[in-house]
DNA sequence: CCAGCGCCATGTCAATTGACATAGCCTTCG
DNA sequence: CGAAGGCTATGTCAATTGACATGGCGCTGG
């Protein structure tokens, strides 16, 4: 890496119009004008490595960030240590979004694996309400989208069990990453460990381990190095009280 | 109630240029013309009494709300009855927001109290893009500030104990409340059940009760006849190690 | 007045979940 | 090669939380 470039102030490198997510079928087509304008919003790209702060809870940031590659998880955390992740971030999903209208970050994130996220400065974000409704309405659409698996995610915690828990959690895993064309086979890298999933399921390590012994022992799924398959999409769904 | 004006189809009663939530100092002063386009997206209000479902999971609704005046709460269940609420509304509140973009609710909404609310269509909101971007941007604005609440919620259900649970729940509606200017002498009319806090904070409604009992005694607040009073409000972040 | 109902309170016991300790396996690094 | 550290696995015991049962209190409606 040169030391004019470091990684964090890197030049922008994916044009937008040969964005490889546009590709994706979830996605709405873009007009020319809005591809264009995109473009000029982007001020760059910000790789980070596997395990790195791109957001730290209390500070502020003058960007907002769309993943480009990578998984990301977003956290909060009390006092105490205890920390609750709130999300796990994939391409195509938006960071910072909230706090591109706030001061100060509320929550933290941090990448599960080597990233790379496209950078929009805050202070253009007005032209895009001004110029373009249709990226505007689509943001609020996102922000909306994003509360709905906030809400998912709160009935899980709240009313599951812990089982019903850590099945639901990996179905919802796999179905992000499916629609993200990263399942083959059945088949998709989790690049999280057992620790992850237990401050997403508000469960303790060990309690989480011995849950997760125990979905694995009914042969419905299997996860091992880094690599898990379904089996049993439909005994999935039912531990899991998967609905949708 | 006129058999030609069933509460649910009541003429607006309350003009936009009068709102009473607009006096409060949380909100942010509108233009004229704004006012104006409100009064005419805005194309009736709904009057609802105490205990109402008025958006159910599973239907959808051509309308997006405000809350003008009432208590209602939001909640999502699991096929065997489990329910947990997602979250309290109050004056000022949206209602609808993410399925004024989305064919079927994701979740269903009750009232607390006797509750009116504003009514909007859901297919008069692109002119709200279109022309009023300083409203759009309220509306992103606003869905990513309920986002921030729900991952509160989130980090509070995950990984708070019983006792702390209570406590933050009860100071953030004391909280909410007050800035609505519905707190006198630090206290405030509680309309909810035992049963209503127990959904809210993913425990069973017994230990709900016993831990409120535990919180109650250590008379840092009271609650009695529906009146919630918060006496030392130091002891009461401190036990639900309550931030910001 | 009394029956019925909703809400709150509390005791007992059981199930779930957490805390702590230990060990195995793998990678990294000198 | 050996030491160290991160992740996973598992046993034991304790703390938290849930389930069930029961009773009280106040309101409502014949």
């Amino acid at each position: 890496m040169s030391p004019l470039a470091p990684a964090h102030r890197q030049a922008r490198q994916t044009p937008c119009l040969k964005c490889p997510l546009r590709a994706l079928p979830t996605m709405r087509p873009f007009s020319e004008k809005e591809v264009e304008f995109v473009e000029w919003f982007k001020t760059g790209e910000f790789v980070s490595d596997e395990g790195a702060t791109v957001l730290m809870e209390g500070h502020s940031s003058p960007h907002l960030y769309t993943v480009l590659s990578g998984w990301l998880f977003r956290f909060k955390t009390l006092p105490d240590g205890r920390r609750q992740i709130l999300n796990f971030a994939m391409p195509g999903d938006f960071i910072g979004l909230q706090t591109s209208m706030f001061n100060e970050m509320q929550h933290s994130v941090e990448t599960l694996t080597k990233s790379v996220l496209c950078v929009f400065p805050r202070d253009k974000i007005w032209t895009l309400y001004e110029k373009f409704p249709g990226l505007a309405y689509d943001l609020t659409w996102i922000a909306s989208r994003s509360e709905r698996l906030l809400d998912e995610n709160l009935l899980a915690i709240g009313r599951r069990s812990a089982i019903e828990r850590v099945a639901f959690l990996l179905l919802a895993l796999f179905y992000k990453a499916r629609g993200l064309g990263l399942v083959a086979d059945n088949s998709v890298v989790f690049p999280f460990t057992q620790q992850h999933l237990a401050d997403s399921l508000g469960l303790s390590l060990v309690h989480t381990n011995k849950t997760l012994r125990s979905v694995l022992s009914r042969r419905i799924v299997s996860w091992k190095d880094g690599v898990f398959t379904l089996h049993d999409e439909e005994a999935m769904k039912e531990l899991g009280c998967y609905e949708g």
